[in-house]
DNA sequence: AGTGTGATGGTTTTT
DNA sequence: CCATCACACT
């Protein structure tokens, strides 16, 4: 079956006119750097490019893909520019297209790794046993299969969770481990039975002609692997191969690019070992730390100017990552002189901190100070783990400080679009039990658990699909009264949607559908948006939010209507499910300017003119689970992370850390996080909040100042840090109230040169915790046995030396 | 078939 | 503490 026709996908690639070439001698290299030029110029053989945080890399990227097609050494149709999500692949589009001045028609292999894999194994679907309009699983689907599988093992699901088994799987996938790969050492997990149920699960996707997203990658490799004479085709075509974020990936997606990059070697990958932070994901930092070695005589290139931060961020993340290990080494540099400091503030509680961040950020707002206003747009909050968000959202409200949450589910991960999208997929392909299984009592059709094992065994016994059983057991009146008639008026439905989809799209009749082309010309007619409004009103579905009077339902119904919205830009419904998870942003962009809050992991590649950078607590961050699962490698990849938190800011970034946090529903004293410590000195500003009693600091061991690492704590002193550049400007410009209003003050306020005072026995005083005895001292840590909360570790500029009186100090 | 209750466990997430 | 989910109850 190598019968993959040259002349289509690769042709409906427009070469670029020749005008455009002989037009300037090369205008996009005017504006690179030395190493960006180098990078772009060195286009054959293997090229590692190590583009640090803000060094252009995007723009090296697409220059060199501008190169390529400009001096004619590649034509559209022969550069494969792969990455991970969809959003980079846009806008790698889009600025190639800008830089040609054309739009980008035919680069059909420009694409994230799973599209483009989808669109190979179109082509190649049987030699997997797949027919090539297999449909693509979501994690939902996914999970419902195994559950039935887990429950067919006769194994306890509640012992042996279905989500436990997919991250297994997944995890397998991921090393291109198909079930007889996995090797026996890996084999116990799942009380032995995980790669047997991983066998049974792949037969079952098989059968029901689909695909997770992880088979994706692994089946294009099984081709690759199997059938050389297809691999040399793609390898012959694609000339050029780009990569970005290498450092991301799996060993699948590396052994698929190795394989297709031993034709001609012109592979470059670009990435950044330093930002590789999904190792808990499959990604092999691994991968591009050997690159050398697996492409000998690989050209390296490091881009190392930044554009983006002042140098005291720079220095700042530098400081902290060089506390890694086994990095490839990369310096970032800037010209920009001058900018505030990296900022340090440390808190009371959780709350605490986010009030003062939510006053901060309205300050920078509004411009009180010297700088100008910063929009909110410019501003983001960037949180380890999303739990950490919900302080602020509850604050935000509280202060009608407009926010969004960036990375929340997506759009088409939400239970109304993917009930809509299964009501879709039946109508294309009536056979697709797993749309069947989802859609068929929702909205109710009295179609309980008991109708639902009925056709279950129908269809099963009869080796056809669930619809065709349904059908059957109708004709046999093998089903109950009042079900009947629904089931009956649901089976007619997708016949009706099924024909009409048909009609719609004549060429649907063939088995096979041509992988469409992403910019296919969209249908004028709009008969399909049509359709699928008519699936949704006489399926019910519409009418069953309509009825509903939970707050959410007119959220829903309005997304079922952007839902409908999105179908114009398809040319059908097919198109549209192939392409939905690919396409479907949430991205509504809002009028209104918000403050953005996210996680650092959904941070990677976006920046921002101010960031803040809150719960830098040990346990938290470095998360202690992440400590716990993977050790040294696992901190130095949330130190990764800490350093690229720290370089999304351009000219100001405030790191702070909480004294306490409510951690499932119990206070917990926090430590301030390991990676402060690393902070470099000189490029940081301790900010203190201004205090109350910047006057009675000593007597009460409440003054100004805060605990942070021990290094933090010796050079910060009181007269430090109110002589600091940074402190006095910021009083100078305090013009309607200093940098934090202590609303509840007292508690606000925390001494960082306490430890001194300490010795053990000493009675102290804690804010949350009450009274207790000195156990242990630890650089500026004390161990606490208080009579209430037990044996506590504290940082000591959390604690006063208790009075003989045992009165609060304050 | 739909609602209520107790047990459970609890980073990071794209496709 | 709080959300989620399986199970049991009506």
């Amino acid at each position: 079956m190598s019968g993959y026709d040259e002349s289509d996908a690769f042709e409906a690639a427009i070469p670029l006119s020749q005008r455009a070439m002989s037009a300037r001698p090369a205008p996009y290299l005017d504006d690179l750097n030395p190493a960006q030029r180098a990078a772009v110029l060195a286009t054959d053989g293997p090229v590692l490019m190590l583009a640090g945080a803000g060094t252009g890399k995007t723009k090296a990227l697409t220059s060199r893909i501008v190169h390529l097609l400009m001096t004619g050494k590649a034509r559209p149709n022969e550069i494969l520019a792969v990455t991970f999500t969809n959003k980079a692949a846009r806008e790698m589009k889009e600025r190639v297209g800008r830089m040609l001045g054309a739009a980008v028609e035919g680069m059909p292999w420009m694409g994230t790794f799973h599209s483009i894999s989808v669109r190979i194994l179109r082509r190649h679907a049987e030699l997997v046993g797949l027919k090539s309009n297999f449909t693509i699983l979501d994690t939902d689907d996914q999970l419902r299969l195994l559950k039935q599988l887990i429950v067919a093992a006769n194994m306890d699901e509640k012992r042996w969770p279905a989500r436990q088994l997919a991250g297994l799987i997944d995890h397998w996938k991921n090393r291109a481990w198909t079930p007889a790969k996995v090797p026996s050492s890996e084999a116990a997990g799942f009380n032995n039975r995980g790669t047997e149920l991983y066998d049974r699960y792949q037969e079952r996707l098989r059968s029901l002609n689909a695909c997770d997203f992880g088979d994706l990658l692994l089946h294009c490799v099984t081709i690759f692997q199997t059938y050389p004479d297809i691999l040399e085709q793609y390898q012959r075509w694609l000339r050029y191969i780009m990569v970005d974020e290498y450092q991301d990936t799996n060993v699948a997606q590396y052994l698929w690019l190795r394989l297709l990059a031993q034709g001609h070697r012109n592979i470059c990958c670009v990435g950044d070992d330093d930002q590789s932070i999904y190792g808990w994901r499959g990604a092999e930092v691994g991968n591009i730390l050997r690159f050398e070695k697996d492409f000998p005589g690989a050209e390296v290139i490091r881009l190392e100017q930044n554009y983006r931060s002042t140098e005291h961020i720079l220095a700042a993340a530098s400081g902290v990552i060089e506390a890694n290990s086994g990095r490839l080494g990369k310096t970032l540099w800037t010209e920009a002189r001058g900018g505030e400091k990296v900022r340090l503030i440390g808190h009371w509680d959780g709350e605490e901190e986010a009030r003062w961040i939510g006053d901060e950020i309205e300050a920078l707002q509004r411009g009180t100070r010297q700088l100008a206003p910063v929009s909110l747009n410019d501003q983001a909050i960037l949180v380890r783990a999303s739990h950490q968000m919900r302080a602020f959202e509850d604050r935000f409200l509280t202060i009608g400080l407009p926010y969004r949450v960036i990375g929340g589910p997506r759009f088409y991960e939400r239970l109304e679009i993917r009930d809509a999208m299964a009501y879709f997929r039946l109508a294309v392909s009536p056979d697709d039990d797993l749309a069947f299984e989802r859609v068929v009592n929702t909205p109710k059709r009295g179609l309980g658990d008991k109708a639902q094992q009925e056709i279950q065994r129908m269809a099963r016994s009869s080796g056809v699909s669930l619809l065709e059983g349904a059908r059957e057991l109708l004709a046999k009146g093998g089903i109950g009264g009042k079900g009947a008639g629904q089931l009956r008026a649901f089976v007619e439905g997708i016949d009706r949607w099924h024909a009409a989809v048909l009609n719609t799209r004549p060429e649907l009749a063939d088995a096979v559908i041509e992988p469409m082309l992403p910019d296919t010309a969209p249908n004028r007619d709009h008969s399909h948006v049509r359709l699928a409004e008519t699936i949704l009103e006489e399926s019910g579905y519409t009418s069953m939010w309509q009825n509903d009077k939970t707050p959410e339902a007119p959220g829903r119904l309005e997304n079922l209507k952007e839902l409908v919205k999105a179908l114009e830009q398809f040319d059908g419904l097919q198109g549209f499910l192939e392409h939905v998870s690919l396409i479907m942003d949430n991205d509504s962009q809002d009028a209104t300017e918000k403050v953005s809050i996210m996680t650092l992991h959904a941070a990677k590649g976006l920046e921002f003119p101010v960031v803040f950078l809150p719960g830098w607590e040990d346990g938290l961050f470095p998360s202690q689970r992440s400590m716990d699962e993977s050790g040294l490698k696992g901190l130095e990849e949330e130190r990764r992370l800490a350093y690229v938190g720290i370089t999304r800011a351009e000219t100001l970034c405030t790191i702070s850390f909480a004294a306490n946090r409510r951690v499932y529903g119990q206070w917990q004293s926090q430590l301030p996080s390991r990676f402060i410590d690393e902070l470099p000195d000189r490029h940081v500003d301790v900010l203190t909040p201004p205090g109350l009693y910047g006057g009675g600091y000593g007597a009460a061991g409440m003054g100004a100042g805060f605990g942070g690492g021990s290094r933090i704590e010796e050079r910060a002193t009181r007269a430090d840090v109110y002589n600091s550049p940074g402190w006095k400007r910021l009083q100078d410009r305090s013009t309607t109230r200093p940098i934090a209003q202590p609303r509840e003050s007292r508690s606000s306020v925390i001494d960082l040169n306490a430890v001194a005072r300490f010795t053990e026995g000493d009675r102290v005083f804690h804010q949350k915790f009450g009274y207790g005895t000195v156990a242990g001292i630890e650089g500026d840590k004390l161990d606490v046995d208080f009579e209430k909360a037990g044996v506590k570790k504290v940082v000591a500029g959390f604690v006063t030396p208790a009075t003989e009186a045992g009165d609060v100090p304050f």
